[in-house]
DNA sequence: CTAACTTTGTGAAGAAATTCACAAGCTCCG
DNA sequence: CGGAGCTTGTGAATTTCTTCACAAAGTTAG
């Protein structure tokens, strides 16, 4: 199959979501038009984007909302359910293991890691929160399908070199740092203070 | 001047964080091969990145370290104070103002808002939050460069709807939804879902 | 059934971003 | 001082992404 571009990506997840919302409301079709008009695109891009993987709508028609997003969901991978470990118990995990929204779309939190003793054995949202001394053990027992890590930057890069090496293909690192990792492992990254700054370029550059 | 394209910004953060963390190791001198490897790019982009605002290498040697990083937080905007306001504050909003490398950064977080009565006048890190019925005024009254909203997705547009119309130019959102701004307004969202979304799209896809 | 009207799906064209490749400039060493 | 050795800066080539534009296919109205 040809490489999907990451913006592509990005925009699926975009028409999904508008997809489910107006599903909720019990709108039954749409049109490229609509999607693009949502989503700050062209109909001629929504189209391209959905191409890559068939052929989804009706000419003259649009498409079945029910039915594209239900598409959209086996194609994003939102079909199954997903065991997500959170690594760094701190202020932003414990948020994170908090949100609701992460069940919802089949995300399940079944394991929390932090280095601290002091919290070691208590909850966090009814998951025992373990020690990071037991991270390969459990990752390489096949308990985890994604990694989110949310430990302080100077941590991160070694934390993250533990996961692979345990065999850890999905990762998502909330620490201020860039990050490195073998080809095979999908690592993303959110940065706030990348979004400040080029909030703060345009503003110095643009204005 | 020449259209900057996103990803050169994107960039410009990751080479700066490198800059900044060698040269708190005493490192003089880098080369755009270095900046490559650490960045995850070429060399090549390295110094095309770079040669939309000028010349800053020596040929033959490389960069210094101190000049380069200097000149990048110009670029970036980071060389002044800027006035931020969180929209908010709940979990998320409450965790962002208290996170220090947010200070460090030249951002200084003077406004916390949110509409619970229950949470107005009440203090968070020595910020008093007021109620978001003051939001027009204050921002009217130029007090904030940039605002952060971390607002329920259902409330996120008609909250940046206000602001927009009290004339703030630059929002970064955490609300988990798509929203539309005028063209004169920068606006970023870190959405983790579509993160999330994008590792389930790889493993689903590329495994 | 036919004609007018929609909207998709997709090659082709165009634009944008990345990579190549090399001349130019600087350093170092003998 | 001159030549060998680096590394930058940048046009040109290439690749990737987006937009255009239109045939194909369906719908609706008469």
């Amino acid at each position: 199959m040809k490489r999907i571009a990451d913006s592509t990506v990005r925009r699926l997840s975009i028409y999904l979501s508008f997809l489910e919302e107006i599903e909720a409301h019990g709108v039954l079709t749409t049109s490229s038009d609509d999607l693009a008009r949502l989503g700050g695109t062209t109909s001629a891009q929504v189209r391209k984007d959905l191409s890559f993987f068939g052929s989804f709508g009706k000419r003259g028609l649009g498409y079945s909302v029910p039915e594209l997003s239900s598409a959209l969901r086996e194609i994003l991978g939102l079909g199954r359910q997903w065991r997500v470990c959170i690594v760094g118990v701190g202020k932003v995990g414990s948020a994170l293991a908090r949100y609701a929204g992460f069940a919802e779309r089949g995300f399940n939190v079944t394991g929390l890691y932090d280095s601290d003793a002091s919290k070691v054995n208590h909850r966090s949202v009814g998951v025992v929160i373990r020690s990071t001394d037991d991270l390969e053990r459990d990752i390489r027992a096949g308990k985890y399908d994604i990694a989110v890590i949310t430990v302080p930057a100077e941590n991160a890069q070694a934390i993250v070199d533990r996961l692979v090496k345990a065999g850890m293909k999905a990762i998502l690192s909330f620490a201020p740092t860039q990050l490195t990792v073998p080809e095979d492992v999908e690592l993303r990254t959110v940065n706030m203070a990348m979004e400040l700054e080029a909030l703060t370029f345009a503003l110095t550059n643009r204005s």
